[in-house]
DNA sequence: CTGAAAGCGCTTACAG
DNA sequence: CTGAAAGCGCTTACAG
């Protein structure tokens, strides 16, 4: 005899007494909840994880699905942690547990989604780096199990989602750059298929669209994120008939592979080549000129989803929430002198 | 009628045979082998996880515990993603999940991992950051579940680790530097409470001891992972009748300040002071000059970390193996220019 | 090779 | 406020 069985001998009550006990169920003697408490601790006792489940229909736990890339693990982004870290305050302070799940990029990542829905192994799910086109969200939809992406999607329709205000990121920059008289204003776009290169690279279109600007793909660069793509970007961009006389990183790391080369070529960030990045990340900071860029909390991207996901389970939803929620995170700028001049006798 | 009984009664046959035919039984027809398992996929069945783990007694699942703290997630050091990379993979291989069990620094670690361990919500653990002593380790061996940690303890005995081998870092660097001339070579150490600081620091006072020098303890400085402490270190170890001439750095990143503050007061890496990082990540790789550091692959260690953990669990356990693993994982020296000179008239 | 049935360790109506 | 009992959805001896 173990577990709870155990525990019932031991004190001389049913099972279903120390289930309630422990559970905080009110209809329990306090003298009696007090013996089986003090029991339970004393003897190390937890409900088994299984049975609960089983029995309960609820596993009390939810799911954050993020890839695992060459590129990600050897960057020096720690985007993941930070976001980490606001998703487990809040849904702990819920009675959740948040269990990360790594999935190699060298294996299928539906397949992977559907083994912990279908098997019913969390209450929720949590998704990262969303797709354009990304069938885990039909999936996760049609389960019926609640869930919240990180990006946005074409697929799925009415679903929950946080992201970043890419948008306002890059109007901010390209109008801060025209105001500067630049007009040959370059770009960085990720590599990678996750969408919110797609989104970026539009933004692009659109700010410059805006200003009457001509979209030019040769100002347009893919990079990883890391420093190395320094020297193709600087050299790309102003070795040329009309040079770029600005550009805007999607990954900020670029900056510094940027400074080392514009050095060589002694020429200087924010005099010769303006710079604004996109988020602050630390690698940068110690950089001079000072990147102009973009503040984003990281917690707060986690407490935003974890908070999108409570609204649409049962256990904890206030009963007011509609459910879904839509919300692109605004940045805010943090002026360097990384993007001066420049004009003046230009193209 | 639900899950598994809803597939049998589908097919025409007992919930009995469709488990076996999913389960890989041998004892199942081959062709009702191949109905249920189209049936299975068709309806995109797969057994409940907490039936599952009630009925057989494992969960098939392995938590990785890591703690947040404020310095870890806006630091640019990606240690744990690379790591669980190579852990997800061998654990993969095996038909094991691979949970990412997220502690924030506020909370009791303890007591988080009791929860998990005592729920039986894993058939194993993975620990990070162990601490001198690390009450976990106690914890997870009087609990009997198979655990491995990243990192050595006093606590607990005869239990499975794997570490990075320190002591052969600085034995290395230690003998490099006096090889060079160096007499006063001063060390910066993580000023949190993981056993690897005690442990590199133990390793620095044997390399020194060994070539008969004396430990000064003005030599050693506690530092975050963060560039922004290479003011203080430049200063500190040269403005003084005795400067130090070399410098071994726990945190790579510490570099970077070091060589800006350095450039500030007309100093030259490798020329007016020494330095060894211990590794070579990715946020230092660009500096100039080149940063003489230590290469480790980050996947290896969690590879390492869940053989280690395999051949504790009886699942997957190759007859032969002893069980406990204890080993230091070797780094190899990357040599770089900033070790360079400076003795000669040195004091 | 297959099925009926017990059992995994909880929780929760249902009675009292 | 408490207990006996059913039931959660699987797996696995046990018989055949």
């Amino acid at each position: 005899m173990r577990g709870i069985a155990h525990l019932a001998r031991e004190l001389g009550v049913s099972t279903a007494t120390v289930s309630r006990a422990l559970n905080g169920n009110p209809n329990v003697n306090a003298a009696t909840r007090q013996t089986v408490l003090e029991a339970a601790q004393r003897l190390g006792y937890a409900a088994n994880q299984a049975a609960r489940s089983l029995a309960q229909g609820v596993t009390h736990s939810v799911g954050f699905m993020i890839e695992l890339d060459q590129e990600s693990t050897t960057s020096t982004d720690y985007f993941f942690m930070g976001v980490v870290e606001g998703m487990q305050a809040v849904l702990a302070a819920h009675g959740l547990d948040l269990l990360v799940l790594p999935c190699a990029k060298s294996q299928d990542n539906f397949t992977y989604l559907q083994r912990f829905v279908s098997r019913g192994a969390v209450d929720g799910m949590i998704l990262a780096e969303t797709r354009r086109i990304d069938r885990r969200i039909d999936l996760l939809q049609s389960s019926g199990i609640p869930f919240v992406t990180l990006g946005r999607s074409d697929s799925g329709s009415g679903y929950s989602w946080i992201d970043l205000d890419f948008e306002g990121v890059m109007a901010t920059a390209v109008d801060r750059l025209v105001q500067g008289g630049h007009r040959r204003i370059a770009v960085t776009l990720p590599s990678g298929d996750a969408n919110y290169g797609s989104i970026f690279a539009e933004a692009y279109r659109d700010s410059l669209a805006r200003h009457g600007l001509a979209f030019d793909e040769d100002l347009v660069i893919l990079t990883r994120r890391r420093e190395d793509d320094g020297d193709a970007v600087v050299d790309g961009l102003l070795d040329r008939p009309d040079p770029a006389t600005a550009i805007i990183l999607f990954y900020e790391v670029t900056a510094i592979g940027i400074y080392r080369r514009l050095a060589e070529r002694g020429l200087r960030p924010g005099r010769d080549l303006s710079i604004i990045g996109f988020r602050g990340e630390d690698s940068v900071r110690f950089l001079t000129p000072q990147v102009t860029c973009f503040h984003l909390s990281l917690p707060d991207i986690g407490t935003a989803a974890a908070r999108a996901l409570l609204a649409q389970l049962p256990l904890a939803a206030p009963a007011s929430s509609s459910g879904i929620v839509q919300c692109r995170v605004p940045l805010s700028l943090v002026p360097g002198e990384s993007d001066g001049p420049v004009p003046a006798g230009q193209a």
